[in-house]
RNA sequence: GCGCCGAUAGCUCAAUUGGAUAGAGCACUUGACUACGGAUCAAGAGGUUGGGGGUUCGAGUCCCUCUCGGCGCGCCA
């Protein structure tokens, strides 16, 4: 409704300029700072003085002089009839005007939250996570922001896909999977004891019982867990990977088996290779691994490609229990292996040679590359090297090219010569339950099912087809920016300059440690990092997957339930059942993380810190769902009490009433969340939406000392007030649940 | 060197994209539950928006410049 009030007022400003002689008016209606001034304001009078040569306020009487008739004279449907009929300049000439509280808030109780459906396709890729080990609360920051992305594209009536891109066939896979075949088999068997006790207690060379392990549980389904806290796969590989990364350095017989792993895993594996299978090939005969690999590699029997693979989707389960746990879903997981296994990446390529958009280098420093120039496009002047490299000498295609072919097929312009769409084939990878906005998703049974994709275009489920967005977001931290424009420039030096447009990158500052953050790390898990004072002394220190520094995302969460599980415990007294303890601290736990990555803005740099993040008073998540839960108690006592009313007779009790200051301005925020919303996704600043929610629940909170429900001094107050605080708890419900992805909490 | 980002209260962050008196939280001081639940509220104190120029009716916001910090600029992914 406010919306609609805005845009008829802008066009009565509209003509009332043209009026005045102003050609193509623009009309931006604003907010006033404080209520006192009034419900929607126009400043527009003032840049006009000049041209018009006439006093600003002058202009603005005249303007209000000509809304206030408009209004008078408006048919009672109109959105214009919400206006009060009195209208103030103020100041140097702002234009404030005032809404009919009691006639708006009657409206806004039984208006349908209704969002037209917007045309075109909306394709979101956000949390794509390598998949070589634990999530960790830099993918946490991804994952929150790109799901809050979709929830506020889906509220605005975009129909939206989302997208988790797995690097399955990279280097970082390949690492871990030296980890199990080459590690000093000592090392790899204390990391892998650790989360498969079997091996502790089994027979036989260790490096054997580990791999036998590792088969074993995949095959059983127990290679990842959904109980948060129990370590599994991807705490394993979390362990396994610095170590790997750090015998490279000094190890250079080790760190030659890097690029022969590298290689057997591009080189894929028959489908019907069990890993059973390959864990025994690479066993057997009792022979040393270390001298058979290479032998059994040339055999082409896949084995070790089967290990990476089994690595890789191991990894991605965990991580999808881990964003799970958040409540965040997804439609798609594309396969980088897919992208070369079906061609991506060579029919792209036919594209950009048609084009003219690359060329072989004869040459000079990039000899017998494939090059794309980017010297004529003003993004990248002043570069000294303006060539982007898209195949390398040796013939094997860049990360960049891959993701041009893939973004390519995300707009829908990956197609071959006869036209058709080249695409993928799909594959469902699993099954999952979503029972409610915030709820925990739930892998492995339920009514709705996640696909994968595959190299066979013949695999083709029934179902929506993939990819062709009218419009693509790609979330990715900021440190990723200039692959992501050379990504861009490709599209348009392709042909598709509206297509490159469309293609954005939601770039984000990363996720870094405070000192005292890494040094509790230290402390806590027994380990040294080795980060030398000067490293100590700085603002705050990056992550490093390689040298193992950061924090895993299920360890913070898990920390968070069990200091929300003794909040609500110290709170509760008495003792209360342990089912619906661990409900709640799970909602308030979700709830203080999410909002934690939410309210900053995505270009500030987010320095981690144990005690901001474990903060569950003031500026918080559990803030805000403390209003939420607040606001719904207010309805349980009346309930109780026979006086909770209903939507209809509060409705028909407030049109015509007066709204205190206080309750109006609640009113009128609550009011105000789809522009904030249509705001944040134009600016990608979800902090909009926080902190709208947070002057939602801090406004509320204030007005619940003063304005009692249930002992309210006489009925009109008490519908008035009711009323009010219905329309609240509706509003903040769904911020929190639908648009930010906060679970509110039976109690707390 | 070139490019991008940041610098706002002691600390962590906002500021509706150029609007009216720069707001929250934490910490600090003081006060409020026989109450619709105190994860709350009321009050106090805390600011030359990094420095300097400029643009205009108006600048934390735009332009120039300087300082400090961070991140990019691979035949890595």
């Amino acid at each position: 409704m406010l919306d609609a009030v805005r845009q008829s007022l802008s066009e009565v400003i509209v003509a009332a300029l043209g009026e005045l002689g102003v050609e193509e008016p623009k009309v931006v209606l604003e907010t006033p700072p404080r209520r006192e001034l009034g419900d929607i304001a126009w400043a527009g009078a003032l840049p006009l003085a000049k041209a018009l040569k006439r006093p600003p306020r002058a202009i603005a009487e005249e303007i209000t002089a000509r809304i206030a008739t408009a209004v008078q004279t408006a048919p009672p449907e109109s959105p214009l009839a919400m206006l009060a009929p009195e209208t103030r300049v103020e100041g140097p000439g702002f234009c404030n005007f005032r809404l009919r509280r009691g006639a708006f808030l009657a409206h806004a109780l039984t208006a349908p939250a209704t969002a037209a459906a917007e045309p075109g396709k909306v394709v979101v890729e956000h949390t794509n996570i390598n998949p070589n080990k634990a999530a960790h609360i830099g993918h946490l920051r991804n994952a929150v922001l790109g799901d809050v992305l979709v929830r506020c594209l889906r509220r605005l009536g975009h129909r939206t896909e989302v997208q988790n891109y797995v690097d399955d066939t990279g280097v970082q896979v390949a690492d871990v999977v030296v980890g199990f075949l080459f590690l000093p088999e000592e090392e790899l068997a204390t990391v892998a004891g650790r989360v498969w006790h079997e091996v502790e207690s089994g027979h036989g060379p260790l490096r054997a019982r580990v791999l036998a392990a590792f088969a074993a549980r995949e095959k059983a389904g127990t290679l990842v867990s959904d109980v948060l806290g129990e370590p599994d796969f991807d705490d394993l590989c979390w362990d396994l990977y610095p170590r790997v990364t750090h015998r490279y350095d000094v190890d250079e017989v080790f760190a030659a088996h890097r690029a022969e792993v590298l290689h057997a895993v591009e080189a894929g594996f028959p489908p019907d290779l069990t890993l059973a299978d390959a864990v025994f090939s690479l066993l057997a005969d009792g022979d040393t691994l270390d001298s058979r690999l290479s032998t059994l590699d040339r055999a082409g029997g896949g084995a070790i490609a089967r290990v990476a693979a089994a690595v890789a989707e191991a990894n991605l389960r965990c991580h999808l229990i881990t964003m799970g746990r958040l409540g965040v879903a997804y439609d798609l997981l594309p396969h980088e292996s897919d992208i070369l296994g079906r061609g991506f990446w060579k029919r792209a390529f036919e594209l950009l040679r048609a084009s003219g958009a690359v060329r072989l280098e004869r040459e000079g420093k990039n000899a017998g590359c494939w090059v794309m120039s980017l010297a004529d496009s003003p993004e990248f002047a002043g570069m000294e090297d303006a060539d982007k490299i898209l195949v390398r000498s040796n013939g094997i295609v860049t990360y960049t090219g891959k993701d041009i072919a893939y973004q390519l097929w995300k707009l829908g312009l990956l197609r071959d010569p006869d036209g058709t769409p080249h695409d993928f084939g799909y594959r469902p990878f699993a099954r999952f339950a979503h029972d409610g906005p915030a709820a925990e998703v739930r892998y492995g049974h339920g009514g709705r099912e996640l696909e994968r994709t595959t190299s066979n275009p013949a695999e083709r489920p029934a179902g929506a087809p993939f990819g062709g967005g009218a419009r693509v977001f790609n979330v990715i931290d900021v440190r990723q920016s200039y692959p992501q424009k050379v990504v861009k420039e490709a599209i348009r030096v392709l042909g598709y300059p509206e297509a490159a447009e469309a293609s954005i990158h939601f770039a984000y500052e990363m996720v870094a440690l405070t000192p005292k953050a890494v040094r509790r790390l230290e402390s806590t898990q027994g380990l040294t990092f080795g980060l030398s004072d000067e490293d100590l002394r700085k603002p705050f220190i990056e992550m490093s997957g390689r040298r193992g520094i950061g924090v895993e995302a299920d360890a913070l969460l898990a920390t968070l339930v069990g200091e929300a599980g003794k909040a609500i415990a110290a709170r509760a007294g008495e003792s209360i059942d342990t089912a619906d303890l661990a409900l709640r601290a799970r909602a308030i736990a979700v709830g203080a993380l999410r909002y934690q990555m939410a309210r900053q803005s995505r270009t500030r740099v987010l320095a981690f810190d144990f005690d901001d993040a474990l903060a569950f008073e003031g500026d918080t998540g559990p803030y805000l769902q403390y209003s939420a839960v607040r606001a719904r108690k207010i309805f349980d006592k009346l309930g109780e009490k026979g006086l909770a009313g209903s939507v209809e007779g509060d409705t028909e009790a407030v049109r015509g009433a007066e709204l205190p200051d206080g309750l109006w301005d609640l009113v009128l925020g609550c009011a105000r969340t789809r522009e904030m919303v249509a705001k944040a996704v134009a600016s990608l600043e979800f902090s909009l939406v926080a902190s709208h929610a947070h002057d939602l629940a801090q406004l509320f909170h204030k007005l619940y000392h003063d304005n009692p429900v249930l002992h309210a001094p006489d009925e009109q107050t008490r519908s008035l007030r009711r009323a009010v605080f219905r329309l609240f708890a509706a509003e903040i419900g769904d911020i929190l649940e639908s648009l930010l992805g906060i679970p509110v909490p039976a109690e707390m």
